[in-house]
DNA sequence: GGCGGTAGTTTTGTCGATAAAAACTCTCCC
DNA sequence: GGGAGAGTTTTTATCGACAAAACTACCGCC
């Protein structure tokens, strides 16, 4: 997931046997991208240690790094829960996406060189040859088109020439990807994604640069539109009793 | 310095005795900020523990958080280190900042209300009537004029209306700092930040949002220009004996 | 003389226990 | 009947100890 994360890519691809700290971390993101978590509900040590095996050490730890991360919401003395993902979020998520990535793939038309052009054809490639569905009758989330789907929008970005903005874009990614898992069954096969993804690929390698960001950012706020309009159910789940 | 950061900023406003953990991870980021511990140098766990005075448990915690925020490096079973500060970073974070905050300040131009535009006034006028140095005859670095420089810089792009964009920024703004700090006694007073600040603040308000992007973009390059001038002999201070 | 392997030392990662803080509950009083 | 308060219970934050891994230094071998 933060495979673009600076620290960790080295040891991960090395290490073949990962610190435990390091095994719950990943889990434990799976379990709250795809709900297992509900968004507010809060994370017991106590429980976490017993549902992951592992002592409150590495639990402590994995939650600390998700909690810098933005998945995970620490008040101090009054332990973790997850970070909440609200109407409000989702809107802000979007804004901040059209905002930085539409500055990044600009700067990437201008500056990006043969070798960007070839690695955003290749992957929208790619992309464009993987069923968005791992099941052809119903939606059902398949990790391949997922992987493919990361490696393109980044692509995109990567003529920029900033690691920190790219870095940042890929976060912003993952905030994205858990909305969507949040609100499964998503916009299919309603809407043509495919499309939209070809028509911004092929505008960003004409270097069309007013055009691709267009594309670019109607991509994601209709991305947003679906996403609120399909999960109103989940704005405000926290509650978990107040005082009262 | 994160005040930002939507996890700790309520905790910290509350509670009068703040957990160890974070104390240490305050004390620590300080001290990496201010260059006690070499870039690229080892931080040992036992070393820390008798440095800060708390066990291990606390210490790795920090860790963990100053790791996700990129100030600390950590390689699994390897331990931590320093985040590098080389050259090629320093660049890579300038042009990060232009891209980004050029897009932030851009929005809050076309967007900023009332509010903001009295906001971005009132933070420069603090700004300008606070000297850059706390000794007049030499530069020494005034913690209040960092507060509303800081404050400043934020204030600009407050007016975007995205929330995670202007946390990135804040981050963004703190990894800057560091460099600054590790090459002390920068530029001073051979240039006239005030007037730049000032003109910045001029065009903002003036919703002249072309030239406001120009000046804090030539803003944040002559910084760096500066930066990198003077501080050549920190580029690659890793070394730490080889293997052979 | 240089290199590979091996024993010893340091350092990390993990565990279980413990003290402190918060949350909850139940009772008592108005 | 409602609310405040004391006691109990849950939960967090921290510590010290231990096992596993990495690093170092040494020794023998080619």
């Amino acid at each position: 997931m933060a495979a673009l994360d600076g620290n960790s890519v080295e040891a991960a691809a090395i290490d073949p046997i990962p610190t435990l700290a390091r095994q719950v971390m990943e889990q434990l993101r799976r379990d709250i991208l795809e709900g297992a978590h509900p968004p507010g509900g809060r994370l017991r040590i106590e429980s976490l240690r017993e549902r992951y095996g592992a002592g409150a050490s590495p639990i402590r730890e994995a939650l600390s790094q998700l909690a810098a991360e933005g998945l995970v919401l620490r008040v101090d003395q009054r332990g973790f829960r997850v970070a909440l993902a609200d109407s409000a979020m989702l809107r802000d998520l979007i804004e901040t996406r059209c905002l930085v990535e539409t500055a990044a793939l600009r700067a990437s038309i201008a500056r990006g060189d043969a070798a960007w052009e070839e690695q955003v054809l290749v992957s929208h490639h790619r992309l464009a040859r993987t069923p968005r569905s791992a099941d052809p009758g119903r939606f059902l989330p398949n990790p391949e088109w997922e992987a493919h789907h990361r490696a393109f929008h980044l692509a995109l970005l990567d003529g920029c020439g900033a690691r920190a903005l790219l870095a940042f874009c890929a976060d912003l990614q993952d905030r994205a990807l858990r909305f969507r898992y949040l609100s499964n069954q998503v916009a299919w096969p309603q809407r043509d994604v495919g499309a939209e993804h070809k028509a911004i690929c092929e505008a960003a390698i004409g270097r069309q640069a007013d055009e691709a960001c267009a594309l670019l950012e109607a991509h994601y706020r209709r991305t947003g539109h679906f996403l609120s309009a399909a999960a109103p159910r989940e704005d405000l789940p926290t509650g978990q009793g107040p005082s009262t």
